[in-house]
DNA sequence: CAAACCTTGTCAGGATGCCGTCAGTGGAGG
DNA sequence: CCTCCACTGACGGCATCCTGACAAGGTTTG
């Protein structure tokens, strides 16, 4: 919960950090753009609080230089009444925010908050099994760190065992899910489609359990 | 591509809807509350303009139904001005940003690029996904540097494919976003502007997976 | 106001790859 | 050694996707 305030105004830098640290921040203050492209670029803050007139460096350009080393943090920008190109400017250089000049503190905190609960939210969207990594946003498995892609069949059935890990899952079941229940399949048809995903991803990624049916196991063998 | 804009005023909603447009978006106007969360909650939209004075349900309650309900669509809400202690309260209720009344075009559709930016995570003003890079501000993109002019279609097609990179996208999802939810097209459609497309950007910046849909590889392979 | 142009949907044909089926082989268990 | 289940390769029907051509509608230009 560090957060960096960006302001050449002490007095309005110490009340916005006051803000801050009453709604759970930890703030730190610098005055002047070339130390505050420093600290951003290397330090780590969950939310960066950046004024843009600045002596040394101009907000934007610190802004942009963060950016174009891929820097990712949300910045709340803060801009002069009025300059409403100032703003446009600002977003567009990768702002993330920005409040207008005078601005009360509970607005700035409720916007600080807002970005930093919208950074947060994102999750790991891979299902993972030993050596198996299965992509449902690319439609891709990868093992052993290669990528393979698969059809929509291939794809479906890998997806449900490693969803399933660990567990024998029958035939019956398999073609349950792969097909409707209404178009039931020959069981042959799952024989060959888990030949030709061995094919693609190795042997050892499905194994057979005779009379019972097949599985991903959790620890690869 | 999609927007939706809630606006109870038909002189303002049409001129926002022909600044989202001109942007490159695809605008649908909706007159109140009701409506609008009912199209919001069951629709896909990579972009919300909400007004707060709305008849039948307050443009907050919306808001918040949504937020509730999981729905994580970017919403830009137009205040009126001075309200400061509405923007509070609409930045607690889930919005991701504000606007306040009156404002000037530019700035609501700045403002709206930057929105749909930051909800694909990403924080630059043009998105770049390996040799192709995508201004949204000019709506041109351009490959290995070389600029292309498209059409409007193929324009949206690239935006969308790119906004998602790295991510399958349907050819269900890519003609409800590409036209309006009301005039379907026919998949050739979409295959013929895909080949229109590939004709003038190159056949690597736009993959296939038969039978799952087209994506942009963040890693051109 | 007409001509030229651009955009875009549609159609038809063709290429590609998916996938079920069949027939034959292999191996595990009794 | 026999039986049964699973594996494997080949084949072909069929769905998906690509591609070129054309026409309708809209827009710009002269």
């Amino acid at each position: 919960m560090r957060a960096l305030v960006v302001e050449d105004e002490p007095r309005i830098a110490g009340d916005v950090a006051a803000a801050l640290k009453a709604a759970g921040f930890v703030p730190e203050i610098v005055g002047n753009g070339e130390d505050a492209w420093f600290r951003g670029d290397t330090e780590d803050y969950t939310l960066i609080v950046l004024d843009l007139g600045l002596p040394r460096m101009d907000g934007l350009a610190v802004l942009k230089r963060w950016r174009a080393a891929g820097r990712q943090m949300p910045v709340l920008v803060l801009t002069a009444r009025g300059a409403w190109a100032e703003r446009v400017e600002g977003i567009d250089a990768g702002a993330d925010d920005y409040l207008p000049k005078p601005f009360r503190m509970e607005e700035l905190v409720a916007r600080a908050r807002a970005l930093v609960r919208r950074s947060a939210g994102l999750g790991a969207a891979v299902i993972e099994v030993g050596r198996l990594v299965v992509d449902p946003r690319q439609m891709r498995v990868s093992v052993n760190g290669v990528a393979q892609t698969l059809s929509p069949l291939e794809y479906r059935l890998v997806a449900y065992l490693a969803l399933h890990k660990g567990r024998v899952v029958s035939a019956h079941e398999l073609i349950e899910q792969l097909y409707g229940e209404d178009d039931a399949r020959d069981a042959n048809a799952l024989e060959a489609l888990v030949m030709r995903l061995r094919r693609k991803l190795g042997t050892e990624v499905i194994e057979t359990r005779r009379g019972f049916g097949y599985l991903v196991p959790e620890r690869p063998a």
